[in-house]
DNA sequence: GCAAAGACAGACAGATCTGTCTATATCGCC
DNA sequence: GGCGATATAGACAGATCTGTCTGTCTTTGC
């Protein structure tokens, strides 16, 4: 919870307004989203968020504690901007769920989309690295977004829940995959039909909802 | 076509009985695929091929280059594998483009799987960086897939064929991320599920086929 | 059996990486 | 206005990275 407050209008104010150690995890969470984690050094991120080498360490005692940070500021306003979407008044419960679709329809269209934080950290940072705290944060943002869609798929009372939780996973995943790897400004609206096309496909298959 | 000869029994021999350069590759892809590109140096690669230093790089000018081919071999194989399920006669269009699903069971199953090197290669080689062969092998890889499922998808005269296309791309690469990230059984049956009802929900809306 | 080509072992250079340390300057607060 | 906390600048250590170079050994073809 501090985790979330402590992140607060990283995204807007001016570089050099900021404190010491947002202005690093901005530059940081910049540079490593547009490079990668490893080919981005701790005296590029020092140089460019102009502050000392010992005013870094003290915030962050290591690259590996300023990667978990990183990822746990892009789970933050991830789910918090999946959250605003779904969680708008008036949605049916199958809305809701295409909602995700058109909350990623923006992103998709901007220049500086590069897909997503946690695919890329599970590449640098896979089962066998030594970075307990980074894959712990990879595996929470996974787990977190199996749950939000279980969440929003368990009101449509379909026969078989847990199928269309993966189904819509990876239509999410691989929508942003596609996404970064194309840019085809069909594919937010394109996988938002697929999704509800599946929704009500399993519905006829036999249960009530709403 | 020398680039798929010279790849050859690279997965089924012992390491001390390939040829140098086989050796090389083999090592780096194991390295390369488990452990992230940038995590693995040269050194290691020389060590545990048990290689000098000068042989490596009579066959490799650099780690760029060797990062290039061991992408080329992951896309040959993996062409070669989708090309083998999905052009097995006595297949109907329909069959053929599911059948990617249950080729991609196996792997899914298997411990080693670590998810889509191209994908990977995207995180760790964005368009930022300055590895133009690199780049443009994961660059030809995306777009051979997107022909792949194209020509599969055309015979079945859908409505909207692109918009086909991008959905059964989207289920396949997000299947991959899933896989990687939660190791679900019921993964690949799942998503083969969902593309045979896009496909037969698409068709629904007009279209002859067959 | 011998010459030529290729592989091996490992030192070396130069750059770059993370993390530590010292010494100086600046800022907020009473 | 002065004090304590915090930031700055930058040298430094030690490890590791890519790529080069020098020799010696092994293999292969004739």
């Amino acid at each position: 919870m501090a985790e979330v407050v402590e992140f607060a209008d990283l995204e807007v104010l001016p570089l050099d307004a900021l404190a010491p150690r947002e202005r690093i995890l901005k530059t940081a969470s910049d540079l490593f989203y547009r490079f990668s984690v490893h080919s981005v050094g701790i005296d590029r991120i020092i140089a460019e968020s102009g502050v000392a080498k010992m005013t870094f360490y003290k915030h962050f005692p290591s690259k590996a504690n300023l990667v978990a940070t990183y990822l746990r500021h892009k789970s933050a306003v991830w789910f918090q901007m999946l959250e605003t979407a779904t969680q708008q008044p008036g949605l049916t419960a199958q809305e809701r769920i295409l909602a995700i679709f058109d909350a990623l329809d923006g992103p998709f269209r901007s220049p500086a989309f590069r897909g997503c934080p946690f695919v890329k950290g599970l590449a640098e940072f896979g089962p066998e690295a030594d970075t307990p705290d980074v894959q712990a944060t990879i595996t929470a943002y996974f787990e977190g977004l199996r749950e939000l869609v279980a969440s929003l798929v368990e009101p449509l009372a379909l026969p078989k829940p847990e199928r269309a939780v993966i189904q819509i996973l990876s239509l999410i995943q691989g929508s942003i995959v596609m996404a970064q790897a194309s840019r085809d400004p069909l594919l937010a609206e394109a996988n938002r039909e697929a999704a509800r096309l599946l929704i009500e496909g399993a519905v006829g298959t036999g249960a009530s909802h709403r």
